[in-house]
RNA sequence: GGGCCAAUAGCUCAGCUAGGUAUGAGCGCUCGGCUGAUAACCGGGAGGUCCUCGGUUCAAAUCCGAGUUGGCCCA
């Protein structure tokens, strides 16, 4: 490939990226990259597995480029890095997926669909998905290593599983338990409370009367679900909370209620009683063991009548809320459970895994819970116990997959009990590091400090099968069970043939495989593990442990993580639970926790509710570097990112500067000959550097330097803003616009060769900074530049370093002041309405420190370039310019006090005077001889005006902020200056018509000049070798059959024709 | 209902973790300039209840409290 090739005059994403992907094809960019870095310091990176259904979305493409970037980064700076990308794919979701493909509704259509297909179903569904999301990651510009991806469902990984799992049993954390769960009834599982999503919903509220025993009067309940009254076992009160006993009359009858004395009004007007008086006060504590009946008795005569059954208990869980008696079930809800618990109460669940009512529930047996509510109020209600039917808004808990309402009950599942190493847990965290730190210490740390035992048992099919085989008669105790650790263990114990080496761990499979030991045979417990346990175990399954453990014993744990912040409930929490039971160790070192992709309008996308920016969309439109430029030039640490269009839009256009700054030149090197070395250390070490080209290198050094602390620091969106404010400040609008003469020279000079070089060593620079964030336009640019002298890829280099040699700062500091007094110059300039073609005689710069005024002394000719000034003149720091006049203002709110009836005539003197210096002394006496009499003035009477000479334009500059002086133009014109001046429109207009014509830019012409002014047509002539130059004129005179056309110069016209020579 | 995070120009965001005039930046808008990088580039200008209300303080975008809106997590 030849360097300095003539590219498109535009950036065109696309383009760029179809030409750059077939190249990486060609030269197999990606291995050769990653084989470049094989014997370096080696990173462990570990991906955080993306769910396998559905397609990538922006929070995912976001996840993925910052993946990727870091990555490459890393690379860059010499690690062999780790990037084995990972796929999420057991678990509930895809099993409704699949479920609602099939037509699904329960499980029991899947027993006859049979076990085995079912799970081949999923097991295709979750592989296309994975293939789609390979295309949509490998197309957002990522380099992994997509040929060899982990997959939660291969039996290498589920293995890593196993052995996991078995750890932790070794460590006496497995242990099998009631517990109160959600359960969709539906999906008849257990499903954990973070796939519980509360929706609002209209639940009946019932308020019941519970009949006392052994006393007169009823408890007064309430309750939102009427289907778990069955299982009522006891009522709580708060023992330090009073209670009344009332008298309440309805109907000519009266009867005797308790409840809590601030819920008793609210309550009775439910209730539609006519009167009602307060009677005995009792505390929760006096109520405590008092009996009553259960309301159910008749339709539900296995209700709750055990040992201590039917009696009032304190729980902390009750609130003065409407009645303040709180119906408690421990055979449903949590906290009735734990309390039912303590209390050594009967757990009783007469309700089925489907949510169905088993024969325990007498009368409502074989009904849907939920469906049970109204005959449970109308039974109640015949019973005169219903004290208030009516209905409720609130939020209740619906399954995260089918939404259907969540039934809360108490099952036997299989905990890791996590709780138990609490401290441990807590103590490892710190063992991390946290980008932002505080999602660590606040977020994270509450977290764990709250987090309950893992349930990690499910009832379904899709997951990796929980090694565990029990005997026949089981006593409960976990000691007692087989848990197998690997494929190897269970070829060993399994009273069936298995081959290790190919046998498949889904529940299809293992489900058939029985364990006889000491003559005593174990079968399977038939549930399978939660899916977040999966994925827990990625920092080793990646790793392919334990059936390959080299890797595993150099490496882990994991380098660096990177995930949004939902995942602290999620996976950076999984991880440290299965870390810490199995290992007591955290499996990750560093945690970079970014926020989620918003809309632009700052909603959270939803692809159920359309309402979702699509990533493909933003490449077809920009282009997937300018998208990757976008979504990494937001913080990665916490914050929500918006989407913006416009700021994708904004990185196109950046780019589209790159280009211009990038192919600039090429012509001119092409053209001669220019061969630097490929990084352009020895083009640079050879070349008669500039002052520009030393302070285009040195802001290159800066900037390295500021980008490099910010990688450090996990903040690659400041990094990027150091770098494109480099190309676009420093590179685009100021290197360039200085060199661009340089490189028109036509002879070879130093000059040119110096501007070449130190423009070909910022390229290259910029490509490799640019390339993890925009790693095609990068290698396009890279490769343009280097041709076959550099790398087949720019991401094969190293991270540039800083060079000390080439860094200056006084000079940055210097250009700093130089490019603010140009800016006040331009400024006074366009104030004058004198235009930069035209030079103005001087340019007074009146800096207010000796810093300033030695840097506008060190650059004159650089200032008088970029100003076209003739002369630079500096005044001493300290004194003002002496060619400043000063007027004078007089404030008449002062003056009409102190003079009375003479303060017109004193301020109309005041007003008239010119002084050469701002001072009380040299107004009085100018004051003094407008008037003819001496007046007394004190400086609140007047404020002083600095007022420039004739033709002079003043304008203040600051530096970062800082005032530093004033720039005076002068632009006083003289036949000299005109005569370039006009010259210089002339040049103006004939480059535009070598333009309009196409001409080569080496073309030589011919040009015929019609002024139609007099002395503007001397003017002209005086600078004809100077117009001659500028537009490669080989001479004046007639162009019989040229372009012609007539232009309006300053108001004259001037016609002009132009022809091209021949050779 | 609870915890955490965010709210500053039309848009995207700095500034806040040492309180001291919003020098705010880029984009967009607008007026002007430049013209062999040209769909680029340069200069000027307009544009703000710093979410609201209280408090601390000589002084609050910044610190404290309450609230509003949005996001995430939990119930």
């Amino acid at each position: 490939m030849s360097r300095f090739e003539t590219v498109e005059d535009r950036y065109d994403a696309a383009g760029v990226e179809d030409r750059v992907a077939e190249w990486w094809e060609a030269v197999d960019a990606y291995e050769q990259t990653k084989q470049h870095r094989e014997g370096g310091e080696e990173f462990f990176f570990v991906d955080g597995p993306p769910y396998t259904s559905g397609s990538a979305h922006m929070g995912t493409t976001w996840n993925k480029t910052l993946k990727d970037a870091y990555i490459r980064y890393h690379r860059m700076c010499g690690y062999d890095v780790t990037d084995r990308p990972g796929y999420d794919m057991h678990g509930l979701p895809i099993e409704t997926r699949v479920e609602e493909r099939l037509g699904f509704d329960n499980k029991k259509d899947i027993e006859e669909f049979g076990e085995q297909n079912f799970i081949d179903e999923c097991k295709a569904y979750a592989s296309e998905q994975l293939e789609g999301l390979q295309e949509d990651f490998q197309s957002f510009g990522v380099w992994m290593d997509w040929d060899d991806p982990y997959r939660t469902v291969d039996p290498s990984y589920m293995e890593a599983a196993w052995w996991g799992f078995s750890k932790a049993h070794d460590r006496g954390l497995v242990e099998q338990g009631k517990r109160s769960i959600a359960q969709c009834p539906r999906c008849e599982t257990a499903i954990a409370n973070n796939e519980v999503e509360y929706d609002h919903v209209e639940d009946p509220s019932i308020y019941v009367k519970f009949p006392l025993v052994d006393r007169e009067g009823s408890l007064v309940i309430w309750t939102t679900t009427p289907w778990t009254i069955p299982a009522n076992t006891f009522v709580a009160v708060d023992g330090d909370a009073t209670y009344r006993a009332v008298e309440a009359t309805v109907g000519g009858e009266t009867e005797r209620l308790y409840l809590e004395e601030s819920c008793v009004e609210e309550t009775l007007e439910r209730g539609g009683y006519d009167e009602w008086t307060l009677g005995e006060a009792l505390s929760g504590e006096e109520l405590v063991g008092w009996r009553y009946e259960h309301p159910l008795r008749g339709e539900v005569p296995d209700a709750p009548d055990g040992d201590g059954a039917l009696q009032v208990y304190t729980a902390d869980y009750v609130e003065a809320d409407r009645t303040g008696l709180v119906h408690s079930a421990p055979g449903h809800g949590e906290v009735d459970f734990e309390r039912g618990r303590e209390l050594g109460l009967e757990v009783f669940c007469p309700v089925g895994a489907d949510g169905v009512y088993e024969p325990a529930a007498g009368d409502y047996a074989g009904r849907f819970v939920k469906d049970a509510d109204p005959d449970i109020t109308d039974d109640l209600a015949a019973k005169g116990l219903l004290l208030h039917g009516g209905r409720h808004h609130h939020d209740y808990g619906h399954c995260w997959r089918c939404d259907t309402p969540v039934v809360q009950m108490v099952t036997d599942q299989w905990y890791i009990t996590v709780t138990d190493i609490k401290e441990n847990l807590l103590s490892l965290i710190e063992d991390s590091e946290w980008y932002p730190a505080e999602a660590r210490d606040n977020r994270f740390k509450d977290f764990v400090e709250e987090s309950p035992d893992w349930n990690v048992s499910r009832q379904r099919y899709w997951g990796i099968p929980i090694p565990i085989w029990t005997p026949e008669e089981w006593s409960g105790d976990v000691d007692d069970a087989i848990v197998v650790s690997s494929r190897e263990e269970l070829a060993e114990r399994a009273d069936q043939p298995v081959d290790p080496g190919t046998v498949d761990l889904h529940k299809d499979t293992v489900d058939e495989l029985t364990i006889t030991e000491d003559g005593t045979t174990y079968t399977r417990v038939p549930d399978v593990f939660d899916v977040w346990l999966d994925s827990s175990m990625a920092s080793w399954g990646t790793l392919n442990y334990p059936e390959e453990t080299d890797d595993f014993e150099r490496l882990w744990p994991a380098d660096l993580i990177i995930e949004a912040h939902d995942q602290t409930r999620g996976w950076f929490w999984s991880q440290l639970g299965m870390g810490g039971a199995t290992l007591d160790e955290i499996p990750y070192r560093q945690v970079v926790m970014h926020g989620f992709a918003n809309m632009p309008d700052g909603r959270s996308m939803s692809k159920s509710k359309d309402i979702f920016v699509d990533p493909h969309e933003v490449i077809d439109e920009h282009g997937v570097d300018p998208m990757r430029l976008f979504l990494l030039s937001v913080t990665p640490q916490g914050d929500d990112m918006r989407f913006s269009w416009d700021e994708t839009a904004e990185m196109e256009r950046r780019l589209n500067i790159l280009w211009n700054v990038f192919r600039f030149p090429l012509p001119y090197m092409r053209i001669d000959g220019f061969e630097p070395d490929a990084d352009g250390t020895a083009a640079l070490a050879d070349a008669d550097l500039e002052t520009v080209d030393e302070w285009v290198l040195s802001r290159l050094q800066t900037t390295v330097e500021t980008m490099t602390d910010h990688w450090e620091a996990f903040r690659q969106d400041k990094a990027l803003d150091a770098l494109l404010s480099f190309v676009v400040e420093d590179v685009s609008r100021f290197y360039i616009q200085v060199v661009r003469e340089r490189m028109w020279e036509e002879e070879e000079s130093p000059s040119k060769q110096a501007a070449y070089a130190t423009l070909y060593r910022v390229l290259v620079e910029t490509t490799k900074l640019l390339a993890p964030y925009a790693p095609y336009v990068a290698d396009d640019i890279y490769g343009t530049l280097t041709g076959d002298d550099g790398y087949d890829t720019v991401h094969m280099c190293d991270w540039p370093e800083p060079t000390a040699a080439l860094r200056d700062p006084q000079l940055e500091a210097d250009v700093d002041v130089v490019a603010a007094v140009e800016e006040a110059g331009s400024n006074a300039r366009q104030r004058a309405e004198r235009k930069l073609r035209w030079p103005v005689r001087r340019v007074v710069v009146d800096a207010d420190d000796e810093e300033a005024a030695a840097a506008v002394d060190r650059h004159r000719p650089l200032l008088r370039d970029r100003l076209n000034a003739r002369e630079i003149e500096l005044v001493d720091p300290g004194a003002d310019w002496a060619e400043l006049r000063y007027s004078v203002r007089a404030d008449m709110s002062v003056l009409g006090p102190a003079f009375g009836d003479a303060a017109g005539e004193v301020m109309d003197a005041i007003n008239a005077v010119t002084l050469e210096e701002p001072s009380l002394a040299a107004l009085s006496t100018a004051v003094a001889d407008e008037l003819g009499r001496e007046v007394e003035l004190t400086d609140e009477m007047v404020s002083f005006n600095a007022e420039t000479p004739e033709g002079v334009e003043g304008t203040a500059f600051d530096v970062d902020g800082d005032e530093r002086g004033v720039v005076y133009v002068d632009t006083t014109l003289t036949a000299d200056i005109e005569s370039e001046g006009y010259a210089r429109e002339v040049v103006r207009r004939v480059q535009e018509m070598r333009k309009e014509l196409d001409l080569d830019i080496e073309a030589e012409i011919r040009v015929d000049l019609d002024v139609e002014d007099d002395r503007v047509a001397g003017l002209v002539r005086d600078h004809e070798g100077l117009i001659a130059e500028e537009v490669r004129a080989a001479g004046f005179g007639d162009v019989a059959d040229g372009h012609d056309r007539t232009w309006d110069v300053e108001g004259i016209d001037v016609q002009i024709a132009i022809e091209p020579v021949g050779d």
